[in-house]
Order: structure tokens, then C-alpha cells, then sequence
DNA sequence: CACCGTGATGACACCTGGTGTCATCGCCTA
DNA sequence: TAGGCGATGACACCAGGTGTCATCACGGTG
């Protein structure tokens, strides 16, 4: 198993985070990731299948465990509550010990157009996710979307506020914070 | 003015649609295009910046429109009314003769994950730009970007079953319809 | 009528993201 | 010991996208 250095991958993605942090996102080159990391071009692209997904790997997921912790709440819990369930059972996934990649990761993703569009992809799959989860245990359509939209909302909104740079809290309590706010905001639309 | 055949952008369009209805988004290169088009590889991304924009053409004038809408609704108006104005303003810009040409880009659109990004990034540039306006008149955060966000879902949601096959409703009917569900949706959350 | 500035296009070279394909090499198992 | 398998390298190739300069019509201006 290792006639090449192990842990290909992760090799892949610090080599990538760095050269981003040090110069930017676009003007680094994926010849340049795999010259640091010491693979080659292909590679790069058989491990990732774009340039963007080195920054955003592993969502993936992150739409399974939300999925699965929708279904697995109480049969009587509301959509709200099944949402917030899911939510802090994703906030496992959110250690302090991931924050300080997550900030690094952020810093490249703000300015980019291109990546924040990659990130809008990822918040509609786990929303999708979310969303057909919901029907699955019975939520009619209009509220079962609008649950997910809620959800996926209240996750990015603790994401940014958790990867923010001064934020010490964890991601369980700010996510759990935001879907509150947003639930209370639904009395003030009228 | 006409050392060319005038209307460049709209014959890039017709002859990105046509091609793409053809043979599909991604077989079909920029070269065809202009190549039908009768023009070169290099003004197509003068009138495009992407590939991808050729079908997403004009949606900056919709920000505009809708965050225009919200600004000018009456000071008493409610956060979910002054939305429900955008859209009805926004409206006057899919008039029945625009639906065709709609229906053929959305069907371009559907299978191709790389077209839905692009999608997701104008409907979030919509968001952005009414929960901008929003705020602006007073509207504090939680509920602005709720607001918003409803509006934008809404917007989406029409658009779809505007370009439904079997469709004949205007957007108009199709909006106002689609944010009443999802404000009505709003009390079966918990 | 000749001249000139401007705006849009053509021509062309170039870079880089992404893919197809085959060879290579170590590990594991029979 | 042989052979299958999995991951990588090597290499050619395509297409999206950009920088740069030349070209040509048009609309003034003298």
C-alpha cells in the first residue's frame, strides 16, 4: 500500500489550502497543488472532480446525517423540532478541532464568485436532503419545503457565525440559536 | 453601425438555444455557436462572460426590479406585502409571449448540475437584493432576510410551474399564489 | 471632402481546467 | 511463483476563457 507516500488526499487538501492562503484561490494552478503535494495533475482530478471541490469536500455527508436524523425523530416531533434535531446532530461533525480549517477554508471561499456558487450548490443539496426527509415522515409539501429552507438557512448562517473570528461558541448552540431566530422572524412577516 | 448583421447578443442567443436543444448543453462548444451565429469565439465573451450566462441573460435587471418594488411600497407595509409587490412587479417582465423561449431554457437547464449552480447563484442574488431593500426600509435582520428569502423561494417556485408544460396561468397569479402558500405554510411549523 | 476618434468585431496566441488512455508498480491471494 | 487489483504516472488532447493588436464602419469636425 504505500509504494507513494499515504494519506494522498489529505496531502491534497493542505498543499491546496496553503498555496490558496499564500496567493488566492484563482492564481494558483492544480499543477502547482500536486507539485507541492508531490503527485501529478490526474491525480488531483481522481480524487476531486473540480478545482472548488478541494474546498469543499466531505458534504456529502453531512446531507446523509441530516437525512437520517429527520427520520429517526420522534413520531409526534414537529417539522421545527425534527429540523433542530437534525441540526444538532450535525454539529457533531463541528468540533473545535475542525474550526480553525473551516475559517482557512471560508477566508478563500468569500471572495470568489465562483466558490460561493459551489457553496449555494451545497446548501441546496443538504436542503433537498432535508426536505425530502421531511415528506418521507409525512410533512405535506409547502411546509416541508419551506422547513428545509429554514434549516438550511439557520445551518449556514451558523456556520459563518461559527467560523467567524472571534466566535469561541460551538456550532451546536449557534445553529440551534439561529433556527430560533428564524422561527420567531415568521411572526413578523405580516 | 451594421459593417455586421445587427443583434449580435440575440443571434448568439437564439443560436446557443437552438444548439443546445439540438444536441444538449455540454456536447455543444462556444465555436458551434458562433459559428451559426456567423461571428467568433472571442465576441461571444464579449456579450458572455461564461458559457453558462448565454441562458441566464438579463436576470441582473430583475434585482433591480425587485429591489426597486420593495423600496417604493408604502411605509405601512408589512415585510411579507412589501415582497409580495416585488413579485408582482417583477411579474410584468414574463409576459405570456416569454414563456416559450423560458420553457426551452429551463429544459436546457434541468439535467445539467453545472447550470443549476449557476441557477442558485442569481436566485441568491435576488434574495440578496431584496433583503438589502428590505432593511434599508427599516426592516430588522432576522425577519429581513426571512422575508427574503420566502420572496426569493416564492419567485422560484412560480417561475417552474410557469414553465410547467401544461401551464397557462400568468406569473403574476402563479407568485402571489406560491408566497401566500408559504406564508400560510409558516404557522404548521411547530 | 478629407480626417480622425470611437466602438465593435476579427485574428491569433496562449493558459489552464478537465478527460481518455495506457503503462507502471506494489500488494494480496491462490 | 503467477496473476489480479488498485492507485499512480505519463502523455496527448479538448474546450473554456483571456490578452492583444489589427481592422473597419460610423459619426462628427474642420
Amino acid at each position: 500500500m504505500s509504494r507513494w507516500e499515504p494519506n494522498t488526499r489529505e496531502r491534497l487538501l493542505d498543499a491546496a489550502l496553503g498555496l490558496f492562503g499564500e496567493r488566492g484561490y484563482d492564481s494558483v494552478t492544480v499543477a502547482e497543488i500536486t507539485d507541492r503535494a508531490g503527485l501529478t495533475k490526474r491525480t488531483f482530478f481522481r480524487h476531486f472532480t473540480d478545482k472548488r471541490e478541494v474546498l469543499f469536500a466531505g458534504q456529502e455527508m453531512l446531507s446523509r446525517i441530516l437525512a437520517d436524523a429527520i427520520a429517526a425523530a420522534p413520531e409526534a416531533a414537529s417539522p421545527a423540532a425534527a429540523v433542530g434535531g437534525a441540526l444538532a446532530a450535525a454539529a457533531a461533525e463541528f468540533g473545535p478541532e475542525r474550526r480553525e480549517r473551516a475559517r482557512r477554508v471560508q477566508a478563500v471561499v468569500a471572495g470568489q464568485s465562483d466558490l460561493r456558487e459551489r457553496g449555494l450548490l451545497k446548501r441546496a443539496t443538504l436542503t433537498a436532503a432535508m426536505a425530502g426527509a421531511l415528506r418521507e415522515r409525512g410533512v405535506p409539501d409547502p411546509a416541508a419545503t419551506l422547513a428545509a429552507e429554514l434549516g438550511g438557512l439557520a445551518f449556514w448562517t451558523a456556520f459563518e457565525r461559527w467560523t467567524a473570528p472571534a466566535n469561541e461558541r460551538g456550532f451546536a448552540e449557534l445553529a440551534a440559536e439561529a433556527l430560533a431566530e428564524l422561527i420567531a422572524a415568521t411572526a413578523d412577516l405580516d
